[in-house]
DNA sequence: TCATTTTATTTAATCGTTTAAATAATTATA
DNA sequence: TATAATTATTTAAACGATTAAATAAAATGA
């Protein structure tokens, strides 16, 4: 690519000082230059198709109006709906978003973190991976602007912009108690973090609130890494025999996609032979030959919320906390109702 | 967030100038610096935390190591697919993604082009929209590199990374009528670019070369923006009377989703009372009650071959035109093939 | 006409880095 | 010991923009 044209290129053209230029390009009217030099530099701005280089401008004015997104894998449909949404309400404010994805793995955050800080980044959006609080303490110590979506620590004092993951699952528990399944289990991701754990706690709470058992080989978690190859035998230990559930709650999408799967292979029918909720979304619940009740999460609004609570810090409007916990909607489909 | 460390501030703290703590921290042991003076840069280094400001590197290099990349939409599963994929290949080679969705609007597209032009991305990995034609030209007048992904213009000299789309669609179309369907529709988006007119084409060929005959009402054409509210009337007008057709290829993902949901409102089973070929892939064909039949584009692939013919590009190693078609696989389910 | 005010434009520094060229310090050579 | 060669370090310019401060030019007033 061949340099493009800059203040200095105009103001050679027209045969004045570069910060002329600047004053005419910058100021508009109130730039203090006269209206005939002013009209010479505009048409060779034009001429020259001058862009300003939005490099310099932020070497100058440490700032450079771009967001850092770090998920888990942008290519899960959750994460790709945030960065859509992040997307475009960062547009709104004049903000572009530069993305990563951790694959859940704290060592390709902790090296995202420093590949954007180093591209100097206004400020993160982060859903933060298990073992990524030294990380983010540390963002937090530089006073790095940041707001923690999806998941947060919440020993770490920092902006969030969250769900009431506890509430959610135990009423979509709930919903699979009152239609009378009363051998619940339940599928997570064997990490710690906070709202994983959160789910799990919401699924106990809820069967042991309306005094149902709960067998702890009921209880499954799975790697993140391991989901296609450790799902069937989960299932498969949860159905057979004499200790086998009566209903199933998945904590994820990824994690109900594969379940729904290995459940089919063993040719378990929803709801008939097993009751199915599960937390958060997938356009694929609606086309599953029952389709599955789910946790709506508001991802629009969460993903929003995060872009303007970041904002306004990277704006010095505010510094006080901002802890957000959304509500979700329990979308009750077939799949957690049987006719008993 | 105060300012981070700078090789000023080292330099300060070392009592030596900002150049030698430049060759040091860039050049290593080639530095031409004393083993004493090196040492004690590289301590204070530590100590300050100095991490590199990548936009004054950048200013100096006239290089930024970020693509742009911009699609319809990231959100799309397609296209977040896309967006991993480019993102770890960018990765591998030192590169960051900024991406911007461009929602098959022209308008949206220049825009964004300007934006992250703007921000000196060092090239562009684009899924053009209609009518963005002048806008790439633009860029290549600018000899800015520049990669077409998914769809291109033929009439334009790029380097692009697309698919065999009339070959894919003849081959999914001609797989109907091997299994004996013979009034075949199409749903299309009704846009003029190239790929979606090869899709039509092929199976207009198709039908063509196997004698069977397609009346014009079978040809149907949405707009982006109204799939949801238009898809229902065209199915409605494609499978009712004696008119109906007895099989549909869907011309992508989210017009076969749209299109089988609009087909379950009308109760039409597949393949029972219609068979379905898809083009494109997306997870929620294969949980519908009949899995369905769809054309697997090898996006890993072009997404990889993209990366690196625009990378090649940028790095100067090349210049010569890349055009590259891959071959797609027709992954034949249960939606396309009934018993006659 | 000369000092003063106002208006228009330029100079120069800065952001953080790189790097060619200049200079200073040290070591080797005669 | 003076000189040349080598090694270590600094100076200064540059990337492209912004902007306070300096200066130049024009207009105003007495």
């Amino acid at each position: 690519m061949p340099r493009k044209a800059s203040l200095k290129t105009i103001a050679a053209k027209v045969g004045v000082s570069i910060a002329t230029v600047s004053y005419v390009l910058s100021k508009g009217d109130e730039s203090g230059i006269s209206q005939e030099v002013s009209e010479k530099i505009k048409k060779a701005a034009k001429e020259l198709n001058y862009q300003p280089n939005q490099i310099a401008k932020s070497l100058k004015s440490g700032k450079t109006n771009t967001i850092g997104l770090i998920v888990a894998d942008i290519s899960n449909p959750f994460f790709a709906h945030i960065a859509r949404v992040v997307e475009d309400e960062a547009a709104k404010m004049d903000y572009t978003v530069i993305f990563g994805s951790s694959d859940e793995k704290a060592k390709k955050s902790k090296e995202l973190i420093k590949v954007l800080a180093n591209r100097q980044v206004d400020g993160f959006i982060i859903a933060p991976t298990e073992n990524s609080e030294g990380q983010i303490q540390e963002l937090l110590d530089q006073k790095t602007p940041l707001v923690l979506l999806d998941r947060y620590f919440p020993e770490i004092k920092t902006n969030y912009v969250a769900l009431d993951n506890y509430s959610s699952a135990y009423a979509a528990v709930e919903g699979l108690i009152d239609s009378g399944y009363k051998r619940i289990g339940v599928v997570a991701y064997s990490n710690k973090l906070f709202h994983m754990q959160e789910r799990v706690r919401g699924y106990r709470e809820a069967c042991a609130k309306n005094g149902l058992e709960i067998k702890e080989e009921w209880v499954r978690t799975v790697a993140y890494d391991h989901v296609k190859e450790n799902m069937q035998d989960h299932i498969n230990e949860v159905t057979d025999g004499n200790n086998a559930v009566d209903a199933l709650f998945f904590a994820t999408n990824t994690l109900a996609v594969n379940g729904v799967r290995a459940l089919d292979a063993k040719n378990i029918k929803i709801p008939r032979d097993l009751g199915v909720v599960v937390f958060d979304q997938s356009e694929v619940f609606e086309f599953f030959y029952t389709p599955l009740s789910f946790i709506k999460q508001p991802i629009d609004q969460m993903a929003k919320r995060a872009v303007r609570i970041l904002i306004d810090q990277i704006d010095g409007k505010t510094n006080k906390l901002e802890q957000v916990n959304l509500g979700a909607k329990l979308m009750v489909q077939e799949s957690s109702g049987r006719a008993f």
